[in-house]
DNA sequence: CGCCTTCCTGCAACTCATTTGCATGAGCGG
DNA sequence: CCGCTCATGCAAATGAGTTGCAGGAAGGCG
């Protein structure tokens, strides 16, 4: 058994980084600071993050200017590294995209859960593949989108 | 002028507006014009519209001000006559509750489409009750929110 | 190792949906 | 018809996200 498989369990900044480094790399890009120090903060994160939260979250020891913790996130969704999701209320948060994201076409078949206490957005393994609803004629689907709202474990 | 059938299937303008003004009036709250056109023209809609369509389409011959539309459409959600979309553009869209709606509780039930083409979206009937995805310890779960993305029966 | 080209970053100013403050004006109960 | 409230309109503010532009760095190349 290859021993490629650092155990998920206790990813160190060091390691985030370095594949934070390395997707960027693969992606055929160039390696910066703020893409290494964005992409690095979303892999260390347990909840999708807003544009304000990453910035805030860097500030401290690499701030990176807003126009480009945008431009850097809009970059990121484009590889397929991350994704967006939109909230209720107006504003963006970013996930990283976790498992294999060919291309140009968003798979991005999971559910997300958004806290109506803290606002928090998590992203939830999987949704049931089998959603059936009725559709006027002449439409078709191509995306399903699945939003549950409540509280989450850490507001209880 | 043809008589028109009296069927359900073709509300007249005249008929939207005494609804709406039923409405207003049984929510115990004072008819005034720009709530009675609001609602009237949310009754027409066959789609979720918004803020700004809303004031366009008032503006021909009952112009109302941008804020009052505002404030209307957030009174009529307070009275459960409405129920409020966020939509990937991070503009809201509005749509008449159709069925009961009860006091606070927003049970709001059904699923969206959202055309990727005009950018439109629309209520559908229900969504399937027995969505099920696996959730974090401690999570509790209140409302669901389904949102299907493609191309509406008119963009094709 | 240093030059060059290309792409990235930071700054400033801008767009646009939505919100807030405030004074005037309109429902409607009496 | 009167007055009390609450709704409206106008102006100005807020805040997320964008755009234009000039300087600066990442990498390829010699």
């Amino acid at each position: 058994m290859p021993a490629k498989s650092s155990h998920t369990s206790t990813p160190t900044a060091a390691t985030r980084k370095a594949a934070a480094d390395s997707l960027i790399r693969e992606a055929g890009a160039r390696l910066t600071g703020p893409r290494s120090a964005v992409l690095t903060r979303l892999l260390a994160a347990d909840h999708a993050m807003t544009h304000q939260e990453i910035t805030d979250a860097l500030a401290a020891d690499q701030a990176v200017d807003r126009v480009t913790v945008y431009r850097v996130l809009e970059w990121l969704v484009e590889q397929g590294l991350a994704h967006r999701i939109a909230g209720e209320d107006r504003v963006w948060r970013f996930s990283v995209s976790r498992g294999k994201v060919t291309g140009g076409g968003h798979d991005h078949r999971h559910a997300h859960f958004a806290c109506t206490q803290c606002g928090q957005t998590f992203c939830l393994g999987d949704m049931p593949a089998d959603v059936k609803v009725k559709l006027p004629a002449g439409f078709r689907t191509e995306a399903v989108e699945l939003t549950l709202r409540g509280v989450c474990g850490h507001c209880r």
